[in-house]
DNA sequence: CTGAAAGCGCTTACAG
DNA sequence: CTGAAAGCGCTTACAG
């Protein structure tokens, strides 16, 4: 039904392959080549007839299909969605189409994802790591095989495969330091393990070199609850830590994500606890109604959208060329203070880090 | 490299036909048939070899290619993002692969990516119905095209497509209801107009007849500001519309999103307004952070799973079995109280309804 | 009940 | 500089 490549052929009176190597990318001139006035006249027919080429054909006679496949963790706080979103938004400004796939953290449905992707002619992948997903044995390689392929780690990793590096760790040590800084002495963190363990470990080892008292208490774990939404299980946990009046001693909370802090200043304001002259807290992803909470809750900042740009121009100048040498980024997260967070914003950011 | 249909023939000494039956679902046995036996030894063969049909051949044969498109509008409050999300993940589950697309409200970027999702062998596609995009000419032939589509509306819709009415307007009636139910007298929406016209009716509607005091000041309108984050819009809107010490009357504001509802909280606690006592307010959208606000914030529920479950049953059944009479469902959206709406819970939910 | 053949719409060597 | 031909890996009539 719609037109194919020999209509075209035949009423811009050439061959099917001049129309193919006309209307293709400029590799596809390799030893052939169509001279200027016939291409301009394939053009124009295609044009006249709003040819567009078949994607299964093109990808099965070993041509691009102008498809990305997003290999995300969609699950938990919201934030991970939109980063998808922002993505795929990216590529279609490309021309680019995008399969998103949700890889759940889990090694097997990676791998079986990504053939998945070779099998449909997907021609370019950006992955999450998360949960160490890129040990899986053999994803290097087939991560190799796709024309380009970009992972985003919090962790670099070490393999030739393009790779952004979004690291968390020095914003979880400039909350230590700003917790510090302003007069905090008793700091915890609320989270939960596993993901989180550098994290966790950043944050306490800084706090300790700024001479805060940190303990074992200091860790609060947060179970694995995915019944729950963030919220509750931040509540609950606090709840069944601090059952049976057992007494809560700490002036400094660092959360690691903002609704877990909602429902932390919350559960505190019940106790009588304010935020932040008691009690400081600070959230993490820094979602757009932070500052519109009573008080403004301070948190980290993702800079999810400078990761989408580093992914767009990687991905996108090694599809168009063919020069791929490896590329790295690095996009650190950041504290951004708020007034939950206790004592003053330039504080932190200038004098907390100097 | 990967093992194809030869391979397996090859092996299970057969011809190709006859994997392809074999291996296909139950409508490629019309005509032909293999008995049990072989069908079962290529099974054995193929479950060996790992093979896995190559997508685009099948999909240039004719065959299916195991995919659903999804057409959604992704920006603004986050919340639609998870709900493609959601689609995304049933229909891994049924072993499906999802295209995703952000049709950005665009009647051009819709029929544009209907037809991209033809020419690369799209099985399906669901879409959301925004702005009345679905008036885009053409739109219901090349939906028709495909083996089964869904369309999700908030009006319903004169055409045999199978559609889901997600429907916000008893939620609106019903928020009214509450604020007359529990004894406010001067109600006001907050809101940008255009996509939510029907919705500001229906509440101001609702309101009236329960003998508000519905003026034109009731409709407080916010500007399209793509660049603000909703809160911050909304923040701005009141500040604009107050100015110079401009009296606000109002005690009851029915907010169309939550973000802009815990603006709006915010912007009333600095002018000394306290909610619910001198104000109730209610959001949309009920995020999952609104229990835990201070004070937990009354909202609108989407019940967004209901309505992925029903795209998931209509879209499966249809792809599995030929029936494919036109499927309707309805999904109201509804109130959900907590106590920033003031009265009480169990009011408007029986009472306020009778 | 099974196999040989044509064809889906492209790309890419390979001759001219 | 251009065209005829083979082939990508499938499905589906169509003969046997």
């Amino acid at each position: 039904m719609p037109p194919t490549i020999q209509d075209i052929a035949r009423v811009a009176k050439v061959s099917r392959s001049a129309v193919s190597v006309a209307l293709g990318p400029p590799s596809y001139r390799s030893g052939t080549r169509v001279s200027a006035s016939t291409r301009s006249r394939i053009e124009e027919v295609a044009r006249k007839f709003g040819y567009q080429a078949n994607v299964m054909a093109k990808g099965l006679a070993g041509g691009r299909t102008n498809t990305l496949g997003i290999l995300w963790s969609l699950t938990g706080p919201h934030l991970s969605a939109s980063m998808a979103e922002n993505i795929a938004l990216r590529s279609h400004r490309h021309g680019y189409a995008t399969q998103l796939v949700n890889h759940l953290c889990d090694p097997a449905i990676t791998l079986k994802s990504l053939n998945d992707f070779k099998r449909r002619g997907v021609d370019a992948v950006v992955m999450q790591d998360v949960n160490g997903v890129l040990e899986t044995p053999g994803i290097t390689k087939v991560l190799g095989e796709f024309t380009a392929a970009v992972v985003v780690v919090s962790t670099p990793w070490k393999t030739s495969i393009n790779q952004i590096h979004h690291d968390r760790l020095p914003a979880c040590r400039q909350v230590a330091q700003h917790f510090a800084a302003s007069g905090r002495r008793r700091p915890a963190i609320l989270t939960n393990v596993g993901p989180n363990d550098r994290k966790i470990q950043a944050f306490l080892e800084s706090a300790a070199q700024h001479s805060m008292d940190v303990t074992n208490d200091s860790l609060m774990q947060v179970p694995n609850r995915p019944d729950l939404s963030s919220a509750e299980n931040y509540w609950r946990t606090l709840e069944e830590h601090f059952e049976n009046g057992r007494q809560f001693k700490f002036d400094a909370i660092f959360c690691l994500n903002d609704e877990g802090a909602v429902a932390t200043i919350n559960w505190l304001a019940r106790r009588g606890l304010r935020v932040p002259d008691d009690v400081a807290v600070v959230g993490f992803n820094d979602g757009p109604i932070n500052g519109f909470l009573n008080p403004p809750l301070a948190s980290v900042e993702r800079r999810d959208d400078q990761v989408a740009a580093a992914i767009d121009e990687i991905i996108f100048s090694q599809l168009s060329q063919s020069d791929s040498s490896p590329q790295r980024r690095y996009i650190p997260m950041r504290f951004a203070w708020r007034e939950s967070a206790g004592g003053e914003g330039g504080f932190s950011i200038s004098g907390g880090l100097s």
